[in-house]
DNA sequence: CTGAAAGCGCTTACAG
DNA sequence: CTGAAAGCGCTTACAG
């Protein structure tokens, strides 16, 4: 079934077909409908490959994803989806590793796919820094922003994650804990976890508290991967009396490592989280956790990139802010 | 840059070109290394639209899968991905609502992209009977068996859910429990639901407890809903002592009820979960489960999947058994 | 082992 | 408003 048949049956040539097909303004209303009863009688789809090839492009965004098991990111992902569904484009998913080059990545992707337009959920500044200067189609980087990228095709939507860092540390200080222990990924790694880090760092002297090595815990963003940070962090002896983990997924590790160990959370240890995932109402004890704006990350970054597809505009940077959302895994001391 | 230019590059003809990259058996190895060569020299990458046109298939396997949030799915479709990636397909992922017709969108997926197969994740069989036989590309369906679907190129793969359902009655049973609800989604659609609820009320009636419709919570696989519906079950005035959930994050959605209730799990209320998602071992309290075997469910639907497609081997059913993963979320009385 | 040529199913100037 | 024709970048019989 092809364009050729929808032709012979309608009685129409071939190019009157494909252009009501794709709803050009120079066919007659009468010529559309009847093209389009014999379409629908027929069930035809068109060839997604022929049309690709022709028009050199495909009608795809497509959104690299750094962390298949990052929970945000596959919230974020489905309400992301749906939103460059609605604007009739499909979308491919490529998951990445932590550790992959997203922008090495996402470079082979393109001449493989020649998608319109490219959407990363997190990413390494310094991998954007040495590579992104080959990818020339509309892209944003989404939930990380860094000031020291500046690229014509790339717009950023995140918040702010000093500020959110900071706020965190904040809050645990104002609930009188001073023993306190950040959990994060690589923060040699330019991206959001240095970011917050700084804002931690920034909050902790602030309050007279200098930051040091040890009060950081190393852990990739799973809950394996935070369980076996803080069970080893537990089992040198460390006593901080509050943890702040840079991911919901990451304080939940690091809770049942916690309970694992007869420690109570928050008699014993308060956690606070990040990214506020739903899971972070459901868990008991309910997490105290940053919430980040996700719907509002989505909308706008599908609305900047679609905005310099089809209308060319110049790459924007949003900065959103987290937003504390108290539950009960921190208590006062 | 096109086949076009490596072939004026290397002095052969577009169609050697084409065979040495498709490493056709009849081009001398000299040739492919010196295509091979400036292939890497120009980083080249042939156009996948006008490949697939020409093969008039796609080298990608096509993943439906009802529901967005299902936990249990998104592990096992990261699983699935990788294993198809390795047999060198790509994957093309469809997300549906719990209430759509995943056959009517496979179908119109095949035209769309013909995939080279289907990877359906959750199904319900009215659709498989009314539409299935319009699809002709190997199929499985993963995490459902039903043994009235039969169809010459359909496998399944799955736990036997009726026994599973059997195995968390008699558990709760088996705890003294004797007040017993169930939470699930439709069972008057013919799928795992039904079969689970089956197992149940065998035990229940084994143990001369006779099954009655308030004894059903029916809510769609997530937390939300799970938690409204056990909600509302609390305010008129349900009082039994143990739930069977039959997802891991229905059982978390009721958890969160019964709490936000003021009873507490598992002294008020047992709850039993299904999946063995990771997050069961790491919710406090550590879910009671029944646990499905997604490693070996993935490694299975994916091993049938090619066999079918490369070999031409015929549809297999494959019934796995789902083990009960003792939590602390059950409690005897 | 290699080349010239047809054709996959579309879209889109070009003509009318 | 509609049609005839070229061509997107590949693959693959067919011929040598």
């Amino acid at each position: 079934m092809t364009i050729k048949d929808i032709a012979r049956e309608s009685g129409y040539a071939i190019s009157t077909v494909s252009r009501a097909l794709n709803n050009h303004p120079d066919v007659s209303e009468e010529t559309k409908r009847r093209i389009a009863q014999i379409v629908a009688e027929k069930g035809f789809v068109p060839n997604s490959n022929a049309r690709r090839l022709k028009r050199q492009q495909g009608k795809s965004i497509a959104f690299i994803v750094k962390g298949a098991g990052n929970m945000f990111f596959a919230d974020m992902l489905v309400e992301l989806e749906r939103l460059v569904g609605e604007a009739g484009f499909d979308s491919v998913v490529r998951y990445l590793n932590e550790s992959d080059d997203e922008v090495a990545h996402a470079r082979q992707l393109c001449t493989e796919l020649k998608p319109r337009g490219l959407i990363f959920l997190g990413g390494d500044s310094r991998n954007f820094q040495q590579g992104f200067d080959q990818i020339n189609v509309p892209s944003v980087l989404t939930t990380t922003v860094n000031s020291e990228l500046n690229f014509p095709n790339l717009s950023m939507v995140g918040v702010d994650d000093r500020a959110a860092g900071q706020l965190a540390i904040e809050y645990l200080l104002a609930k009188g804990h001073r023993d306190i222990v950040v959990m994060g990924s690589d923060h040699s790694a330019i991206g959001p976890c240095q970011m917050r880090l700084e804002g931690c760092i920034q909050a902790l002297s602030a309050h007279g508290i200098a930051f040091t090595g040890d009060m950081f815990l190393q852990s990739s963003f799973t809950m394996d991967s935070a369980y076996a940070a803080m069970q080893s962090y537990l089992k040198n002896g460390g006593k901080a009396t509050a943890v702040f983990a840079m991911s919901d997924a990451m304080a939940i590790g690091a809770i049942r490592a916690l309970l694992d160990a007869g420690l109570s959370v928050p008699q014993d240890v308060s956690v606070i989280g990040f990214d506020g995932t739903p899971l972070a109402r459901y868990y008991s004890p309910r997490l105290t956790t940053l919430c980040q704006p996700a719907q509002q990350i989505a909308k706008t970054s599908v609305k900047l990139l679609l905005g310099c597809i089809l209308k060319g505009q110049p790459p924007k940077t949003v900065l959103l802010q987290a937003k504390l959302e108290p539950g009960s895994s921190v208590r006062a001391i």
